[in-house]
DNA sequence: TCAAAAGTGTTATTACTACACCCATGT
DNA sequence: ACATGGGTGTAGTAATAACACTTTTGA
């Protein structure tokens, strides 16, 4: 291996750090998980979480290490969003942000995930509360990209347990667009998709008669993940 | 303002660069911009052209800046792709590198951009040669965005002049989707969508019976950019 | 008059929207 | 028997895909 140019001596080294946005629904609201922020400067107000990435680890890593951290969950959707580098955005120096975006299940099991010591609370997407720095920024990015992959990629399903109901299903989709579905039409669509398949199993603790579950199938998840499609609003 | 925590005065510190992916469209075939590594390690094998990015510059400056130095174009469509952060994909030392893709229309005023003492060339996007570090990972990364940006929003005006013949733009999406596509549904489609409309004039070097110029509705541009469409392939 | 590119229309099929009632069951 | 949520169908409209010939005009 050749010696690298001086350039790379001579180039400027900055601080970069991570920040995770994580979505998730109750109902048809869509939730964001923010944190009381605990380092100077700005300690005690409300922000998302992040760290700075370290020597020997990937940046992704960094954002995944974080991800676990708060949710104890290793395997979460995550995808990344978009590297914030405007030199004046943390008032505590200069820091790149690389900010990254999850989906998580709320459900029962998940419910009760660690927060591990941090003060967080989950707030409705639509009335997050004034972030610190430019995390608002995050956030609005993060819900526009949201509703996006939503719209033309299978990613509903990343809010909901393996198993679910269409009904659950439809509250997700309102959650992310923000408005009422037509559930006969929703039905359809979803089904002949091809993409969700029920089980001969039934949720029984909602209604007297119960609703079908379904779960993905996986093969035209895997499809439909690579050709796109229009999931209208 | 607070002192800022010892957290980030702790915190290590990476180089950070930007790569430019810069695509264009000849005929109907797309075409990246790749240049000669001048700098060791890997002095002379193909590679993007980047930047380490500087002390008083915003990440997306340091991107427009390459730009800018390659094409001598202040103002192109630049978007940012991904944050390419392992820690071994650069093998002159640890980098953190984020990617930024552009369109160039190559017409005839701007063919003959100023590529700056840089040795560069045009290859055709699938016959990219073998690229430095993880630059094929960011190839391929960037021309799945593209195909994804064009079918959902409206983006391949940039690829074009501001006055272009519908065949034109016909053969920048048979480029970016990389296969033919059906001339009439295509002029029915593109006519309908409102965005672009006839000038008056025509352009005359192609054919004898001319074909009449067209520019983008600015309006409707804006509408369709924030509210998406399928554009199918 | 002919070569070369520009431009035009129809039909069959498929997808979308809007909308209101019956079903199954536990209490 | 009734209250609760689960589940179903149709008709009008709009979008899509497949497909081949005519027009213009400069040389």
């Amino acid at each position: 291996m050749k010696a690298p140019s001086p350039t790379y001596a001579q180039a400027p080294r900055h601080l970069l750090a991570v920040d995770c946005l994580i979505f998730g629904v109750e109902g048809n609201v869509l939730k964001l998980l923010v944190f009381k922020r605990e380092i100077a400067p700005l300690a005690g107000q409300w922000s998302l979480l992040g760290s700075f990435v370290q020597d020997q680890e990937s940046v992704e890593s960094a954002a995944a290490r974080v991800l676990e951290e708060i949710t104890g969950i290793r395997d979460l959707y995550m995808e990344q969003l978009h590297a914030f580098g405007q030199p004046n955005r943390d008032t505590g120096g200069r820091v790149v942000s690389i900010a990254y975006w999850s989906l998580i299940g709320i459900d029962a099991s998940r419910q009760t995930f660690e927060v591990d010591g941090h003060e967080a609370k989950w707030v409705p997407a639509d009335a997050v509360p004034e972030l610190v720095l430019d995390h608002g920024d995050m956030v609005a990015m993060a819900i526009t990209r949201l509703r996006e992959r939503a719209r033309f990629y299978p990613i509903g399903f990343e809010l909901l347990p393996p198993e679910f109901t269409l009904l659950q299903l439809l509250q997700v989709y309102e959650a992310i667009y923000g408005h009422p579905l037509d559930e006969r039409n929703f039905r359809k669509k979803i089904l002949k998709s091809g993409l969700i398949e029920a089980t001969d199993r039934k949720d029984m603790s909602t209604s007297r008669k119960g609703s079908v579950l379904y779960h993905i199938n996986h093969e035209r998840y895997l499809q439909l993940q690579a050709q796109g499609y229009d999931f209208a609003f």
